[in-house]
Formats: structure tokens, sequence, C-alpha cells
DNA sequence: AACGTTCACTGAACCGGTTACAGTAACGGG
DNA sequence: CCCGTTACTGTAACCGGTTCAGTGAACGTT
């Protein structure tokens, strides 16, 4: 068995109709599976493409048929919440008899275009954006053009985890979660807890999901009656690394005696630089974070942080991108909800008697 | 600007050459970078390209030319270890002009031939299989196979973070990190600490991986002069929840004292059983994991474990898989260190007097 | 003036499939 | 026995690019 044909190269279609003694076109019927064959001439055809160890070519197959082809663009592909938004995706695109290919940007915003290109260029049928990228405006042109392109050759475009600024015109999907109040509930549990003093470490202020979750923190401690101080609020790049730098400033320059961070990433920054300064968690400094993805469960103290239902953003968004009729608006829009999963690294300020420094 | 053509669909290369007044071979070269053409053709085409929208069909042009795509396949989308070597994987593959495709079998071995045949069929340039699966010998024929199919392609299978069982004239090359003795490494450590009952965490016998650190771990306890205990060594799948089950058998069942974990996931789940049982990492219980990935800092106490270059193995297998020269062998085979990196989760045994059970 | 080059470009034959259209054989009904 | 189906198969025209072989004009030689 698979015996390579003397010369080199793959086999052909011809080859193996000429092997099996029919024609291209009942080769093609039989193994696309548009027909049933007399079983005599299925077997040959069978063992000739056994034979020749041909497989088909892809590429000119879907010169004429559709390619079957979902693609997903990451900005970073080791990040666990991206990643676990696209099994969701992935999920729900098997499920729906596609083949899923995610392809990393690498953060860098013009490889975000060139790559949606490239699944454009290779007839993917939809191509779900996962997760924010600083949006210039040029950039938001750029995408909304590739939409249009994407949609004319009737594939579909669908932010995910990503909201969209491109007006309701253009022919884009979008699936996100509500992480503004998200952002509420988390910040009103730290002030229910009694903290005054609450910090938020931000993520870079471009992206949109980040200004959310600055809102949400806002409005939390408006309606607290606690005026938001911009000292307290730190911007990360929702990296541990970035994390763990802006709360060290956050806490050797402020009294903060709560942050709500922007990601379980940055969370895990802050608790790190909470203990290399002697501050123990949750004694000392409460923190929540966002996301909720797995390390949440295996930071000590385990992460007090809102859940974002990953998986199922993922699969909202490939069910959008796929499942269309019609008469379905150009854009449309699903928003999950979020709420705040209590674990263990809030607890009451540490002293009641602030103005004193003394132990109580 | 991207003025829809009136028709649907998108234009071809003909559309453009038509409106540029040139033929298609002109259109072909302009766009391909193939030569340079005077400024007022060039100028020509572009418009027309621009006025139409037009954008190549990857897959038509790929009937001719090579593809230019990596392809990777990946057990679990969300597995921290294995996206840090897929991102290895993807810097080089830039690097080296190609763009690189991730696939994942969610852990089905069929999904994993079918994966490698679609990769085949669409014709990527090299595929590249990350971590672990197991392996009956059908699967390990369909593999070399697939792996003559792509040979005869001219592409290449590279086996990334996996043994190879398949012998040496299937044309695969395999980039492994010496596991069996960073295994021995790690359970050194832990024996140099004065344990004695060492117990190991397992990763599924059927994976050839989890064999090597089996076999690491037995050779260490020997040259220290311990007796291998099969009541020592508990099986998980390498999950947190399948490690936090194990590791709870373990220590109620046993009297080991400290942990070898075949990796840090399960690690993870191994710390989380231990709190959850009372026992406190590192006092009453040492555990060391395996790979390195991020989270290992994150956990508490900060894990030892073994450090694998997961970053090295991705770049590496590329590398393997697009620099190729003619005379090289069918098969290659590189194998990287690794290094146990000393955090927080090792301390001597509690107390020495192992034969009382009163505290110390 | 005749001739060899180079330049800019074209026509048409590919690449490897799918599929519309048409043709043949066998079968069953009237 | 004739004719309309039905079942199967073949021919050839696509799909949308690349590229080989070649044409005609302009240019520089001798």
């Amino acid at each position: 068995m698979a015996q390579g044909r003397g010369s080199a190269g793959r086999a052909t279609i011809r080859d193996v109709a000429s092997r099996a003694g029919v024609s291209v076109a009942t080769v093609s019927r039989i193994l696309s599976g548009a027909y049933t064959a007399p079983p005599a001439t299925h077997e040959r055809v069978m063992q000739a493409v056994q034979d020749l160890d041909y497989v088909v070519n892809a590429n000119a197959r879907s010169l004429n048929t559709a390619s079957g082809m979902v693609a997903m663009v990451v900005n970073d592909i080791t990040s666990p919440f991206f990643m676990n938004v696209a099994s969701g995706v992935e999920e729900q695109a098997v499920a729906d008899g596609r083949v899923c290919l995610v392809c990393s940007t690498q953060g860098v915003p013009e490889r975000e275009l060139s790559v949606i290109d490239l699944m454009r260029q290779r007839g993917a049928e939809a191509v779900i954006l996962v997760g924010g990228m600083a949006e210039t405006e040029e950039h938001l042109a750029q995408l909304t053009a590739a939409a249009e392109g994407l949609d004319r050759a009737g594939a579909r475009l669908v932010l995910c985890a990503r909201p969209w600024k491109g007006g309701a015109k253009a022919p884009v999907d979008v699936v996100e979660c509500d992480m503004e109040s998200g952002a509420f509930a988390a910040t009103s549990h730290l002030l229910s807890a009694g903290h005054t003093r609450v910090a938020h470490l931000a993520g870079p202020h471009e992206f949109s999901v980040a200004g959310q979750r600055l809102e949400g923190y806002e409005r939390a401690l408006r309606a607290h009656g606690v005026k938001p101080d911009p000292a307290l609020v730190a911007e990360s790049d929702m990296t541990r690394e970035s994390g763990y730098e802006a709360a060290c400033r956050l806490l050797t320059d402020t009294d903060a005696t709560a942050i709500f961070c922007a990601s379980d990433m940055s969370a895990a920054g802050a608790i790190a630089a909470a203990r290399d300064l002697g501050r123990s968690v949750p004694d000392d400094l409460s923190v929540v974070g966002f996301d909720d993805i797995p390390l949440a469960e295996d930071l000590y103290p385990r992460l007090t942080t809102v859940h974002v239902p990953q998986q199922e953003l993922g699969r909202s968004a490939t069910r959008l991108a796929l499942h269309r009729r019609p008469m379905d608006p150009p854009s449309r829009r699903v928003v999950l909800g979020s709420h705040v999963v209590v674990r263990q690294s809030v607890a009451p300020p540490a002293r009641l008697n602030t103005p004193g420094k003394a132990e109580s």
C-alpha cells in the first residue's frame, strides 16, 4: 500500500481516473460523495486511490466549492483568556462541520489586517477576531473594508470579546461580554467589604475593553459616594509583568487597601508584588481580578474575580458567523453577562481606624 | 475606494486586466512582484486593483506555486505548555516568511490524522505536531504514511516535544527535550533534600513522554539506593483536575513526603490537594513539577520544576522543517536539554523520625 | 541598411479539481 | 416492439491564477 508512483509529485485525479479506467468526472463524483456508483466501479476507483496514495488538492477543489474553513485571529497565542475563547470557537466550528484554523498577529496591528486578508484570499467562510487591539481610525477603516470584502464573498467577520466602533452598517457581527457591569460588580464587592481606597490596575487606555472596565469601576465608586481619585488608577498592558510593576507603584505611592485589576494576569502580578513588598493578601490588601481564567484557582489566595464566559463567547461568535439567515440585519450584536465569583482574595480593610497607623 | 462592482462575487484577475487595458499575464506579474513594469502600466494596474477591490485567490495561486503555509497541530489549544511551544513555531515561521496556522485535534487521535491530511491537501510546506498522543501501532503506521505523502509533495512532518517510535527511514524529523534526564534531576533534587518516600504523579502510560519521565524517576531512585515502590506512582492525564485526584489518593493512601509530578499542571492540582488535606507545602510535602510554564511562578509556594525550553523547541522544529538541504538524512533528530529551576516548593522532610507519627 | 538585443507585453497552455450537458444502456409499461 | 425513464458515465467547459513561448517596437551596433 502507498507505493509511491515512480514519478515525483503527487497523483492527480486524472492519474486515478486512468488507472481505474474511468473518467475524471466519475472519480470526482465518487470521492466527493455526490452519488453512489455501482459497487464494482466504486471499488475500482477506491483501489486506484489507494495504489496511488492519492489525496485531493483542497486548493483546487475550493476553486469551485466552499472551503469549509473558519479562521480565528488572536493577538497572543499564549494568553489563557484568548485560548479559552478560541476553544469555544473551535468546538462550535467542528460541530458545524468546518475546520478551524488559528492564526496569531503577535500583537502587531498590521498583521491583524494581513492575516484577515490572507484568510479572505483563502476563501474562509468566517473570520473571527478574538480579543482587543488598539484601534486607530485608519485601522478601523481598513477593518470595515475587509469586512465588506468578506461580505461580498459571502463570508462573515465577527468580533469576539471586543467591541466595534465602526457603525452598524458595516457587515460585522459582535459578541461581547458586558464588562462595564462586571467591573461595576467587582468594584462594588470591594466597596461593600468596607474599602474606600480602591485602586484600579487598568488596561491600556487605547483598548476599548479596558475603557469599559474603567468606566464600571468609576461608576461603582460614584454609586457608593466615593470620589474617583486619578492617582489610584495605574495602567498596565494586562500582562503579569506589567501588572507587577504597576502594582508596585500603587502599593508604594498610595494608600490603597484594595485593587481591582483589569485582568487575572495582572492580578497575579499584583499578588506577587504585594507578597514581595511584605503585604499579605487578603489581610493587608484585597485583590479582585477579571476574566476568571483557570489560573485564578491556583493563585494564593484563590482569586476573587469576574467570570467571563469565555467558551460561550467563542461558541456564540461562531454561531453568529455560520448561522445567518437572509434577512438578518447587516450587523448583529450579542452581549453575554458576567458575574463575580467570590474566592479568597478579598477581606475587609485591615484597620477601620484609618487615621492612626497603629496596629489594632 | 472599494466601490464594489455591480455584480456579486469577487473580482478576478481578468476583470483587473480588462479594466487596466492589459493582459492577465501582465497583471499577474506585477502583483506577484515578479518584475518591474514601467511606472505608467504599474500605476494603471494598481488603480484597477483599487477600484475593483481585487484580492488574489490564494487557492488558485497555490495551484502553481508554493503555499507558504506552515501548519501546527496541537492536542489542546488551551494548554499553556503547548501554546508556548506554538509561539516558538510561529515566531520562526514568520521569520522565515511563512504564515503559520494552528489546528487542534481536541485530543482525538483520528482528528490528528485528518488534520494532517487536511494540511497536506492544502499544500502546507511543513506540518508540525506539537505534544504527545497515545500511539497505537495503527496510528503510527498511518502517521508514517502521511509523512511519506508529505515528503513526496516536498513537505515535511516534524514531531515536536514528542518522541518518534516509527523508525529512522520514515521522513520525519524530531525535536524533543531530554525528559528522562530532566526527570532524573528532579527526582535527585528531592532525594538530596532527604526524602526517601518520593511519589511520582505520572502521565498516562500510553504517552511516550510520560514513560520517559517515569524512567528518569526510577533511575534516580535506584541511583540513590532507593527501591522503586509501585504504590508510590499514580497515574493522571497531566491536567490539573486529574492531578488533584491522583494526589489525593497518594496523600491519603501512602506515606509519601514528596511528589515529583509529570507536569506543572498536575503539580498545581497536587498543591491544591495538599492544601485541602491540611498538608502545607513545602513543610509537610515537597512538590516538583515539570515544564516550567508561567503558572509555576504563580503557584504558592512558587514551584520548583524542570525547565523545558518550550519556545526553543518550537523554533527548532520549524527550522528543521524549513531549512533542509538536499543530502540531509531522511530523518533528523534534535534533543534539547532541560534543567531544574529551584523555587520554593521543596524542603527537607518534616520529621526524620519517620517511624513514630507523633508531632515533632 | 541590416541585424542582434533588450524591453514591454500578449496568447494560450497549463495547475487540479467540479459540474453542466449529453450520451448510452438497461428496464418497464403500454 | 416502441418509447420514456432511470442509472451511470464521459466530454469539455469552467474556477482563477501562473508562466512559457513568442511578437513587435525601439535601440544600439557595425
